[in-house]
DNA sequence: AAGTGGTCTAGACCACTAG
DNA sequence: TAGTGGTCTAGACCACTTC
């Protein structure tokens, strides 16, 4: 049977592009309407390519991509899962300040302040809302091995997470990025960042226990959800004395 | 026919992982060893399927791997050809430093000093060699809009690099990475790399024309070609007052 | 045993490039 | 027109998980 008489099947698949990318709009947009939710199963291969209408093949491609992108997880024998970001495995994927010898530890977070207010201009350029939108502001200083590295000062929208107070943001036992998800069905796929050196000054020079003047490294970071669509504006100081932003690019596995 | 009576066939696959698997290991082993040299087509698809006697969906997953991987790339019409670092392209995909509204540009370099030396602990730990093994160290000054912005400190194993002369190096119409690939064959597929604020002092301060105190970026790379052998450490130094270092994590094109 | 994802086959037809 | 990669089908069987 030749493609074109499937595309007329089930959930209208639009014609111009591949059928996979039709399929993979169709699964995407299901995810962020939340239509399966963190950490739950999408129906079967088998049965999504019967819905759609399409081969197990182009189901599965569609389905690869979106893999790829770190929205979906296969487990053999199980399902295919939403992403959820509870575990502490996947916390690394956001997270880059290593030890100098590489070694990974999880930061304890301690909140210094939450307030609500206006957007300044940075902010709402950052996030794409108008000016003097109102926004969430957050500053948590992150301790690894018991002393103070980091500084994050972190801007929220305030229309993306109605409700959230300072005991919410601060009584969770799991990382931010599951926050989002969890109660505001935001799921952060992909980050921008931004780094250089500057000097320490004032008050983040003494949350860090540093001299000002001391080089810090600033990480601003814009988290991204789905249509890249800015979720939150984090700016982080960090005292690299003993700690370094670890990366490596070209994905490849080692061969 | 049962997938167990092919592996039988021409360049033996072994069993025991996935016919791909085996089929991209045959691939890699061709690139590595110059067979193909960077920017040729490999053979068509049809014609490897053919010899490695496997069907075209199981080539053609093997040749995925190895584009998502950065070795390859695919044009259609065309070939699927060695990736070459000659584009302006590709430069991008390992210089991340940009201006502050992200703007893109090509650096000039200078060069300032080339030596062969005796690998210092910090080299050969990067380079995974023996101390006091001979390298070649070379100080490039880039500048991005007539000013200076990075200083460059590379290190080389000798050993890699036969009969690299000063000239050779600096007479590049090239990138660097060029240079590695057209005449050494090597392919740079990876880089690691670990960031860290600092503060200019004597020589590199003066080189970039900051004074000294001034914070700066201080970025260690090692670059890394199959088999995730390392075969360039390189510490640059970046004056982030009107630049940045950029980066975007979890692939995903815009959905 | 039943259900899931993972691998593999053997084709067909489409889209693009080049002579 | 011939050759290349790109999409898609309609199965088969394997590996893993759960009951």
């Amino acid at each position: 049977m030749p493609a074109t008489a499937r595309r007329a099947a089930a959930p209208a698949l639009a014609p111009g592009r591949p059928l996979y990318e039709e399929v993979r709009a169709h699964l995407t947009e299901g995810i962020a309407a939340g239509r399966w939710k963190a950490g739950e199963a999408i129906p079967s291969e088998s049965w999504l390519a019967g819905h759609f209408g399409v081969a197990i093949g182009t189901l599965r491609k569609a389905v690869d991509s979106l893999v790829a992108q770190g929205a979906l997880v296969r487990r053999q024998g199980k399902g295919t899962f939403v992403t959820s970001h509870d575990g502490r495995r996947l916390m690394f994927h956001f997270f880059h300040i290593v030890g100098e010898d590489g070694s990974r530890a999880y930061p304890e977070v301690r909140a210094v302040s939450f307030a609500r207010v206006r957007a300044d201009a940075a902010e709402s350029h950052a996030l794409a809302i108008p000016p003097d939108e109102r926004v969430v502001r957050v500053r948590n200083v992150l301790s690894l091995a018991g002393r103070p590295v980091i500084v994050d000062d972190i801007t929220l929208p305030a229309a993306l997470f109605p409700g959230l107070t300072e005991r919410i943001f601060t009584a969770r036992d799991n990382t931010i990025y599951h926050l989002y998800q969890s109660r505001y069905g935001i799921n952060v796929l992909r980050t921008d960042e931004r780094l250089r050196a500057t000097l320490a000054t004032g008050v983040t020079a003494s949350l860090l226990g540093v001299t000002a003047g001391a080089p810090l490294l600033e990480i601003r970071r814009v988290a991204l959800t789905f249509r890249d669509r800015p979720v939150e504006l984090r700016v982080s100081r960090v005292n690299t004395a003993a700690h370094v932003y670890h990366n490596t690019f070209g994905k490849g596995e080692a061969i």
